[in-house]
DNA sequence: TGCAAAATAGAACGGTCGTTCTTTTTTTGC
DNA sequence: GCAAAAAAAGAACGACCGTTCTATTTTGCA
């Protein structure tokens, strides 16, 4: 877990005894509780996310839960910026190892997937998050929108890459290939999460075939053109 | 509102005075109630309802709500087949009326579009209540599943009907295409509500233009092809 | 080792929830 | 119009919620 509480560089420990012990035992139950409340919130949703149940599963006191985050509203919060540093970790820095352009773009869809639907408990928070707090105003539905926000910026720059390869059409609009992009993902979510279609997965891959064929480039190999 | 409770053969009132009044009291409040429990639900979800806010909403004691159903769940069920006959008669009934093959389904892609991010209040119980139970069993999920599905396959059939007709390529798999066609809905539900993206409309459109273009079939007219 | 500070527990609060029970009001059929 | 039935209200219940306050325990540092 990243402190954002306080400035990145200020993070490195007082130099403790052999490189051990970074985290003193409040950060650490901290980061416990944390740990536990994005499962929860995972299954059940950051609105169903209580301090009671999150209390339970770590084995504590509700108001030894409370008192790390003072409100409720400051434990979903935390929760969302976990979960975003481990959508980051997991799907964007992950694809980053790979070129730039199409096999960056696959990548990242490919991680999406499994972060979307991977199998037990998950179920994606932006998704879910993004039904509760369409309506409502507040801290907790910014710090959603914002991390949803940053990574839709770094997937439309993955297609705008690809367009600079030459690998996608430069004169389509980012935005509308990102669009039909994250459709893809929404509906593999909805029907592999609520309907159980297990056919799901093969859905959203093949759509995102028939993406990169319709937007193909010059530079696209003609191998991976999606043929039927 | 239409009685769910008992066979639709039965609902015709012993003749009374001139075609008046075939509702009785309980049935017009209930009707009341449902209506604004879906505006409610609408808004808030389906496990936001909450009988008290119903009863604020009409006006009533929560007792005199609870009454007419009995428990909260079955409160839920009532929304949910209210919502049902609704989008049946606005989405699909309406769509009806166009010629079969692509000009019906493009209404019914309209009219969907309509359905799910219309203007004020609204909020598509269909996604809303898909990520909310999606981890759940019991009597509301299987009612919410069972229009879904109920409704997915009568999508699926009108993209059936233009491959009949030639406009839609016979040798594609309509659960594909109504796959990728629901993957915009959701996505103009998620940008247009969550993200309040103005241009998410056009997205959607777009998108529904480029699968007409990617599926298209020998009977498909080329004045509709999308010319990007 | 000792002491201050941090972490945790425990009890209690006001509030809302779904539900039950009892009572009153309204509607219905004769 | 009257009596039976249905509808609605009202009060109360146990449960859970987030939060506050006060002890108690644990930790970190000199």
């Amino acid at each position: 877990m990243t402190d954002h509480t306080s400035p990145a560089k200020l993070e490195a420990p007082p130099a403790p005894e052999a490189g051990r012990r970074v985290l003193i035992k409040g950060q650490q139950t901290k980061a416990v509780i944390i740990d536990a409340a994005l499962g929860l919130a995972s299954q059940i949703g950051l609105e169903g996310l209580s301090i009671g149940a999150v209390a339970e599963v770590t084995g504590m006191s509700k108001s030894g839960v409370f008192g790390h985050f003072g409100s409720r509203e400051e434990l979903q919060i935390s929760v969302i910026r976990e979960y975003h540093d481990r959508f980051e970790a997991e799907v964007f820095y992950a694809a980053m190892q790979m070129p730039r352009g199409l096999p960056r773009l696959q990548a990242l869809f490919d991680n999406w997937m499994v972060q979307t639907s991977a199998e037990i408990d998950s179920g994606c928070i932006y998704i879910s998050g993004a039904v509760e707090f369409d309506d409502r105003t507040g801290p907790v539905r910014d710090a959603l929108a914002s991390s949803v926000s940053t990574w839709q910026t770094a997937l439309r720059r993955a297609v705008e890459l690809a367009q600079a390869e030459g690998q996608l059409s430069r004169a389509s609009d980012a935005h509308q290939i990102a669009f039909e992009i994250h459709g893809l993902i929404l509906a593999l979510h909805y029907e592999a999460r609520f309907l159980r279609n297990p056919s799901a997965a093969d859905h959203a891959r093949q759509g995102f075939q028939h993406i990169l064929t319709r937007y193909a480039g010059p530079g696209m190999p003609t191998s991976t053109l999606s043929s039927e």
